[in-house]
DNA sequence: CGACTTTGACCCGCGC
DNA sequence: GCGCGGGTCAAAGTCG
């Protein structure tokens, strides 16, 4: 589990035009995680153009381009951008019926930073969700939150 | 044996 | 109509 931390995160509006919010409400970026992660649309701002489902960016900085959401991930693809030096990875949420999308890619200006891009709602619980909710205290940042059994570090 | 990752090829949409 | 770029799928290989 690399240091990464939430820089800024996009979102998408049905303009097409994104919001570039600095890290002063860092919560409020998590919020919007958990909103597109959580169905639970109380924030009509995060929306496709296309009606067809939600679209939300986020950049962090990682050193590893996959970020553990919680959510199981399946590359399927690997594409060379032009205006980017760094190719672009697609990953597609591998739980049953859920038909989301990931697309991650380095920032051209950093590449010390991670631009993820969520395409589409979860229709069900993240597994490590779960995992919460048998937690008596919610993280803010618990989205980050990985199951003990993957790489415990709590010495 | 099953699941997941990797890489190339193919297809679609947009711009010129 | 053609070319370019982007996105997705499929087959093979590797690891657990």
């Amino acid at each position: 589990m690399p240091d990464f931390e939430l820089s800024d995160y996009l979102m998408l509006d049905d303009d097409d035009t994104y919001s570039s919010q600095s890290m002063a409400s860092l919560e409020k970026g998590v919020a919007a995680a958990t909103e597109f992660s959580g169905a639970t649309s109380k924030n009509s701002s995060i929306k496709c153009k296309k009606g067809v489902g939600v679209r939300v960016a986020f950049r962090m900085k990682s050193e590893l381009e996959v970020i553990d959401d919680g959510y199981k991930w399946r590359k399927y693809g690997k594409k060379s951008i032009k205006n980017c030096p760094n190719p672009r990875n697609y990953y597609k949420c591998s739980t049953g019926g859920c038909d989301v999308k990931k697309r991650i890619e380095r920032d051209i200006n950093d590449e010390s930073y991670v631009i993820t891009t969520y395409d589409g709602v979860h229709n069900h619980e993240t597994p490590s969700m779960l995992y919460y909710n048998q937690m008596p205290l919610m993280a803010p940042n618990a989205w980050t939150l990985q199951p003990p059994s993957s790489s415990s570090s709590s010495t």
